[in-house]
DNA sequence: GCCGTTTTCGGCCCGACTGTTTTCAGTCG
């Protein structure tokens, strides 16, 4: 059968979390809503399909899944749906869990309009509030309905969540900001932010300084608050004009490694911490670790957190309860790739094909300035409007290799398209003397999932291909993933020698994160790659760096992180491969399997 | 529903803030 691993985790975690807001709607047992919701966790973070741990029956091995879960799983992964989701579905009105959604609504909240007014869509909820019917429900004021107006205005105009690239910057400026306001001895930005998540919730900041209200104060006044949602002595939340929230926190400077520590997250790592603290007989918190007595053990900085729980300071990318602390435990942290690592960009567009508006000249003189010792010159094949042709491609690459004294060293190639046949845009005799192909679909996304992926197949077994480009073909917010079956993508990379591409540019990053984990496990490496269509854009390669490191790789996965020779000496190779001169063997990853299995 | 280097039963992370209250429930992160 086929299957797509990512997607189908996705969807099993996705009904489990269904059945932990059903939960939480007919009441009952909360802690039992809280299992399914971690269950659903554990799935989502899981980097191996698990279907494959269902089929050797090892689900019950995962944290958090035991018979019951473990049950639902395997009804879920063999018939698509389960009694106990039917079950709870037909207590409580479809639309009631989208209620949950809305800020502000806890399981109490809607349960009570439900029950107490019949309400079950988000329209009646807001009719109640315009009505002020609404007001009967017990602890539901004027101020909390309009509140609750304003967040189903959000909940309505908000399509996912915000990518990363655009919270960045306006949380770089912020922060900055902050640092230079009276008595602040340290700023930081945390939360999803700064575990580099591909789209984030909203904007956590963190200010240690000795006196609060004028860091407060500075930020509740920027000129960018639309509106102040809430303001204490040490937290505080403003609503930008772009419309995300930013939440700041403000600790004395002795306690800042443990609110940045507890304000990173992730929320699951957290707990997971502090569960672990709670064995040795510690309480964590934002003002630090404290033993039974309640006497403080530290929390100036994060090391000192993680130390006083036995732990080496983990990387906030890899902070996602995924089996980061067991690997902490065991001395088998991963030693992330960083950016300084990667030496060259190996896709990039120029002005010679369809949509790119820098010239070869003008991509290498940026190159240079941001430290990349080579570029490979990829534009687009002739099935994209302008792509090139044959006979503009040779004379484009005649152009290239008429500079390749330059530094960085120019690399000929091109990105060519995948047709929907699995042929390549260009003959392979026109594709084989360049130094770089990159193969990508760019039409026909709505293959079924055997065509796709063969398409792929029969791309990465022409002999001629180097990287596969933008693998799964998402944009974020925008496009979904194609269905394709990655573990037989793997498989045939792994064979053929085709490393697979982190394209970095900010909205697609793909592969995923999660598929980087995969990626690795199967032995397979990667190319992280800007896909620049100006100089301005060869500085994304920092997103592509971020997703590798929350994929666990680390400088050995990637091949571009080798000097030139190495790396042409790895891209003309076509057997099996293996990551950076180091063995490795394909080996499970589950999300806390890593310390049993490495 | 899950879990155990205190436990196979009795717990389940912890604190800030708000609104609606007059001592606290609910939500959030």
């Amino acid at each position: 059968m086929h299957f797509r691993p990512v997607m189908e985790n996705a969807e099993i975690a996705q009904a489990l979390s269904e059945i932990a807001g059903l939960l939480e709607l007919t009441g009952g047992n909360p802690f039992r809503a809280r299992a399914y919701s971690r269950a659903a966790q554990i799935v989502d973070g899981l980097a191996e399909p698990i279907e494959a741990i269902w089929k050797r029956g090892e689900l019950t091995d995962l944290p958090g899944i035991g018979e019951r879960i473990a049950a639902h799983v395997g009804e879920l992964i063999e018939k698509g749906t389960c009694a106990e989701r039917e079950q709870l579905a037909r207590k409580v009105p479809p639309g009631l869990p989208e209620l949950l959604r809305i800020e502000g609504m806890g399981p109490k909240s809607v349960a009570a309009v439900w029950k107490s007014l019949g309400i079950t869509q988000v329209d009646a909820l807001e009719e109640a509030c315009r009505s002020g019917t609404i007001l009967e429900v017990p602890r539901m004021g004027r101020v909390r309905v309009k509140g609750l107006l304003e967040a189903i205005r959000r909940h309505r105009a908000r399509r996912g969540r915000t990518p990363l690239y655009r919270a960045l910057p306006a949380a770089e400026t912020i922060i900055a900001r902050l640092r230079k306001a009276p008595a602040v001895t340290a700023a930081e930005i945390a939360g999803s932010i700064r575990r580099r998540c591909e789209t984030i919730g909203d904007i956590d900041l963190l200010v240690a300084a000795t006196d609060p209200a004028p860091v407060t104060s500075a930020f509740t006044h920027m000129a960018e608050v639309a509106q102040i949602v809430a303001e204490g002595p040490t937290r505080s939340t403003v609503r930008l004009r772009s419309g995300l929230h930013a939440d700041l926190r403000v600790v004395e400077p002795k306690s800042f490694g443990a609110a940045l520590q507890y304000l990173t997250g992730s929320k699951a790592h957290s707990i997971a911490l502090r569960k672990r603290g709670l064995r040795r007989g510690l309480k964590l918190s934002e003002y630090g670790v404290f033993d039974r007595r309640g006497r403080r053990k530290g929390g100036d900085t994060e090391e000192q957190m993680y130390r006083a729980l036995g732990l080496p300071w983990i990387p906030p990318e890899l902070r996602e309860d995924r089996g980061e602390i067991e690997a902490a435990e065991h001395g088998g942290l991963p030693l992330l790739v960083e950016e300084k690592d990667v030496l060259g960009d190996l896709h990039v567009h120029s002005k010679a094909s369809s949509d790119g508006h820098s010239t070869v000249e003008e991509l290498a003189d940026a190159a240079r300035e941001l430290g990349r010792r080579y570029l490979a010159i990829t534009d687009h094949s002739r099935s994209r409007p302008l792509g090139l042709d044959a006979e503009r491609l040779a004379q484009h690459v005649e152009h290239i290799r008429g500079l390749t004294s330059r530094d960085p060293v120019l690399l000929a190639g091109i990105e060519v398209d995948i047709l929907p046949d699995g042929s390549l845009d260009l003959p392979v005799d026109a594709l084989a003397p360049l130094q770089c192909v990159v193969a990508s679909i760019h039409a026909h996304f709505n293959d079924p999932s055997p065509k796709m992926t063969e398409r792929m197949v029969r791309a990465m077994r022409s002999g001629v291909v180097h990287v596969l480009g933008h693998p799964s073909g998402r944009q974020l917010g925008m496009r979904d993933p194609y269905a394709f079956d990655l573990a037989r993508v793997l498989e045939i990379a792994r064979e053929t020698g085709v490393a697979l591409e982190v394209n970095a540019q900010p909205e697609r990053l793909d592969l995923s994160d999660q598929a980087c984990r995969l990626a690795k496990a199967a032995g397979v490496p990667v190319v992280i790659s800007s896909d620049a269509h100006h100089v301005s854009q060869l500085a994304n390669l920092r997103y592509g760096v971020w997703v590798a490191r929350r994929g666990w790789l680390e400088k050995g996965d990637v091949l571009n992180t080798l000097p030139l020779e190495a790396l042409q000496a790895r891209l003309r190779r076509k057997g099996p491969v293996i990551a950076n001169g180091s063995a490795r063997r394909p080996r499970r990853l589950g999300a806390a399997s890593e310390a049993t299995v490495s």
